[in-house]
This record gives structure tokens, sequence and C-alpha cells, in this order.
DNA sequence: TCTCCCAACGCTGTATCCAGTATTCGACGC
DNA sequence: GCGTCGAATACTGGATACAGCGTTGGGAGA
């Protein structure tokens, strides 16, 4: 059976294929936090046989995605409000790192573009407020920023980055002031980045990561005697 | 045909005990930097199928301790030096964070005695110059301050920790001078977590990698035009 | 009616098998 | 003697087959 369903360009192996796919499909929430994802039932619907298929989600279990219990097969990760706070506290100088990098290597003017333009879409998600593209968008913002710090190893993180915007997204709603305050931040990271301000990058990154930990921090200490706030929005970062 | 020659516990799952024996392997040089993994003599070896055995091949490929290129099996990574620098880049927030949620946490006295331990042993390294035992040593004070921060998402990076001190050992050769400053600065680190002065602990660690970087940094721009010092002597971190 | 036991089912985990391709060794020509 | 072409080899990638275990639903007994 040669790949059907499977859309990934010839050269490219099949297990990363897969493992893009679920990814995809993860991040989209088809999959939601805690599903199972049985073997059997995945390969037939992506048209490939399951050896493949258990490569690929041992690639999504080494990056954090899903949880391969021996015996039990594979679920999506389940978030509690304790990991989440423990993922964000590594994006926290993770992402810092990256923006100091970032404004280090000076990026051609082309990827400033790309950032502004990120930017400019996170803040068109305010005006009609829509939560989907501005998760969206905040990660793109992210994770180019990722990319524009040309560290191979940073890069390799981006699915504990993903995972705490999109993974866990029912656990952390947004809501739209907190979002532009997220976009405010956002910008003067930019600005520190096209102007080549390592340090300013990295405190401001950080410190916009760091926001979001003490908010979640705080809404957890509240909630938990008294969980009369269940409506709570979460992080915007 | 039932395990032979893996000698992993009950209950784990075949792959995690093949990760963990190829990566031992890794770590002690039997399988050294940039050799090929052929899976059906590995396989043979440990008495196993392929089919679990390149799962575990694409584990320690998500860790960064192997390549697998579609149609060309596995090798251990090769480490260039802008890569080593890469990865320690990332090492230097990761442990300074690391340190500061240990110190944050407040371990308990016993823990605190194995990170005394540790240095001791890391500075008995010295007297009979060592430096396998040295490299040991701080590999394991390193890893030690990581378990300490209580945080999983930083435990998973442990192997990039292994693969900057021991998979490019070769390349990052190490000398009983720098090796002595360097326990000085772990045992400053080890004060500041005990004491619980998180700024401390964090500042500490950052700076007892990026001196590395430094040194590295400076030693690769200076061989590079003349590459006079062949025998110039790598991190000691 | 509730509980407990057992059997059937489904699923995971591992091994074996087949096809495609990269590598390598040897022979031939320059 | 050296470079190049080609065939044999060996290895990877994927599919399929089989054994073991957990789970679940039904039936019998209290």
């Amino acid at each position: 059976m040669a790949r059907r369903g499977v859309t990934g360009g010839p050269g490219t192996g099949l297990v990363d294929e897969l493992a893009a796919v679920l990814r995809e499909r993860i991040y989209s929430g088809r999959y939601p936090s805690g599903a199972r994802l049985p073997q059997e039932n995945l390969a037939a619907e992506l048209g490939v046989s399951r050896t493949p298929l258990r490569e690929a989600l041992r690639v999504l279990e080494q990056e954090g995605l899903v949880r391969v219990t021996p015996g039990q097969g594979a679920r999506v990760v389940s978030g509690d409000v304790a990991t989440l706070l423990a993922a964000y506290e590594l994006r926290a100088v993770v992402d810092g790192l990256a923006a100091r990098l970032a404004a280090r290597a000076r990026p051609a003017l082309a990827r400033c573009r790309d950032l502004r333009r990120i930017l400019a879409s996170q803040r068109a998600a305010l005006d009609p407020w829509s939560p989907r593209a501005y998760t969206g968008a905040n990660v793109d913002f992210h994770e180019q920023i990722l990319h524009l710090s040309g560290n191979e190893f940073l890069v390799a993180e981006a699915p504990v980055l993903r995972m705490t915007a999109q993974v866990f997204a029912p656990v952390a709603l947004v809501d739209p002031a907190r979002a532009q305050r997220a976009i405010a931040e956002h910008e003067a990271i930019a600005t520190a980045i096209e102007a080549g301000h390592e340090d300013d990058a990295e405190r401001l990154a950080r410190a916009h990561i760091q926001a979001t930990i003490d908010e979640l921090r705080a809404e957890h200490d509240d909630a938990a005697p008294t969980p009369r706030d269940s409506t709570a929005s979460g992080p915007a970062s």
C-alpha cells in the first residue's frame, strides 16, 4: 500500500511525514488532549502500516506531545496546571535566549518584515475577536523568533512551545484584554530584535513568558481552594 | 527470541531498554562520534529484532544523539564546533534555570550531600589527573542539578548535556587548570543552591557555561586561520 | 438486583519477510 | 597506474504475521 492519504513530498522519510500529520492533528485539536491513539485505526486511516506509525509516535513522545505507556499504547498528553507551568518555565529561558540570538544575528530585513506581518495578523485577530486566529499568530510569532535565532537546538524546542499554546488550549483560554497586552509586549520584543539590542530582547522575551507564569500561578492558587471562578481566562502568550 | 543481552528490568518497555543501552554505549565512546549504527548487526548483538531497535534509534534521534538519514540509516552525531557552540548556548540558559529552580526548591539535606559528594569525587579526579573521572563527575553534577530542579522538561534536556560533555569529547579535551577553575565555579553554584539564593544560582550557573562558550569561541576563531595550536585544550565544564 | 467470575474480543508488542536502494568491490578501458 | 563503469552485496524501509496481555461484556450465583 503506497502512502494513500499521506501527502508528503518525495525523498522525505515516511516517518517524518506521519509525525508531521499527527502533530498537526494534535495541534488543531482533532485529537484532543488525553485522547487515545489506536495504532491500527490510525494506520488504516493514513494508509500505512503500523511499523512507521509507531516510530512516528516515538518521535512525538520525545517531543512531549504524546505519552506511550508500555502495554497501553499512546495517548495525547493531558495537561494539568503543574505541567503547564513547568513547560512555561523552560519556555521563558528558551524564548529569551532565542530573542537574544535573533537580535545578535541581525536578521535580514525580509525576516523582520515576516515578524511584523505576523504581528499585524495577530492584531487583526483582535478587532473581530478570534481566539483561534490570535493563538495561531501567537505561535507563529514565537516560532519565528526561534528560527531567527539560527540555533537548531532552540528550533528543536518548538514542540514544547506549541504544546503549551495549542495542546493545552482548553485549560488556557485567552481573553482579548490580555491578548492586547501580549501583542504590545510582542512588538517591544520585535523592536529590540530589529535594533540588535540583545539584552533588551532577552529580558523582554523572558518577562513576557514570566508574566504568563505569574498569572497562571496566581489563578491556580486562587482557583484551587474555591473554584468559583471556573471561567477565568488563561495565559495570552 | 527473548531479550538476550538486554538487562533492563521487568515492566519497562523494550524500546526504552534498548535506548538506554545505546545511550550508554554512545556516552562511553564505544560507538564513536560519526560511527554508523547498522540495524542488523545491533539487533543481532542485542538479541532483539530490528523493529524495537528502530524505535529506540528514533528516540535517540530526538535526543540529538544520532542522526537518521532516510535511506542511509543511523549514525552517531558528528560534532563540528558550530554545533557544539549552539548546544552550549542552550545549556547555558537551561542550566541557569535548573540552578534557580533547585535553589527555590530548597532541596533536602540528603540531596545537598549528594551534590557535595559529586564535587568531592570531581576534585579527587584532579590529584591523579583523570580526565575520564573528571568528565564523569562533571556530567553527574550538572545532571543532578537538573533533577533537583524538579522540572521534568529540564530533565528531558539531559541528553543535550551529555552530548556536549561526552559525545563531543574528542573535540573538547579538558586540561587540569581549567578543570580546577570549573570546580571552583561548581562549588559556588552548589553554595548558592543550598542557601536558596535563586538569582545567584542562576547567574553563576549560566556564567559557568558562558565561560566555556567564550573560551571555545576564542579558540575556534584563533585556531581556524592558523591551526598551529592543534593541541589546544577544550572546555572544562 | 447487585456482584463476581469467565470468556471473547481487541489491542499492543515483537518477530519475520519482501522490495527498493545505496554501497562497495572488482573488472575494464584510458 | 588511475579513473570509471557495472554487478553483486548488504542494508534500510515498509508490510505482514503471530504471541501475549489488558479490557470489556455477558452470564451465573448470592
